[in-house]
DNA sequence: TTACTATAGGGATAATTTGTCAATATAAAT
DNA sequence: ATTTATATTGACAAATTATCCCTATAGTAA
């Protein structure tokens, strides 16, 4: 989730990562991306790029998040043995999940004004002088 | 930290809480704050409701966090047993904290995109039909 | 037939982080 | 005398995270 910053050399991550935890955030991305269509784990995996999520996203994360979601309700699942490939896991949104995904964007929209006003403070000290 | 949703009756947070850490995100405004001036622990507790934290943030938490920046060498402090009241601490940003402030701000532009991401998903969804 | 790669999913673990509650202390106000 | 505001610290259980490793299927290349 931090790009800015390289891991130092034990693996650790950036002391200034996970502002927004990976597993937290991609809970309403995946929530948003099965509300467009259903889809299966690795799929998913491979759309939250488009989130900034890093291609090299762990998949044991993806998994786990998605397994949450279906105990919560938020998901279903059913397997789809279907053409070519290990048999899949086909998750797709429960009308809870989409009540919980309009909570989501609310509650996003106000952590964006926090963060604004963050940015705003940020700029007025440094972006004058100094 | 969320606000949108009251607590269950458990006192549990709300499910979709959590989306940014409320100690997390309190790092980067204890350092901006500490850079327009140095503060004790009390003052910054009630100064963080500018960046949207509740009233009633247990003071707990505010004081961990500056040990921890202080820990970290981000912050630097010494006992104010000045004029009235108990002793204080008063905390001051070092020059590794500036640092690390200009790195959270990049980070946090970051998270903005990401939140951006999902919100215009959102609308581009939502507003138009259903 | 063996080996490799892409696809797909699962689990175990340690360390960190969080929220919460309680405890301590000083001074001012009632 | 006691309540309130100021100020800081400690302890702890529970949740969350990141990370690494494991299994399995099928197609492809050697």
């Amino acid at each position: 989730m931090c790009d800015h910053h390289s891991r130092d050399k034990k693996g650790s991550v950036c002391r200034c990562g996970g502002g927004l935890p990976v597993e937290k955030f991609m809970q309403p991305c995946l929530l948003i991306l099965l509300k467009q269509r259903s889809a299966h784990g690795y799929d998913l995996l491979q759309q939250l790029t488009e989130f900034g999520f890093s291609e090299r996203l762990d998949p044991g994360s993806v998994y786990r998040t998605l397994r949450r979601l279906e105990e919560e309700g938020l998901v279903t699942s059913h397997w789809d043995v279907g053409e070519g490939g290990p048999a899949r896991r086909l998750y797709s949104l429960s009308d809870e999940g989409e009540e919980m995904l309009h909570a989501w964007a609310v509650h996003i929209r106000q952590q964006r004004k926090r963060m604004d006003a963050f940015l705003e403070r940020y700029q007025s000290i440094f972006s004058k002088q100094d």
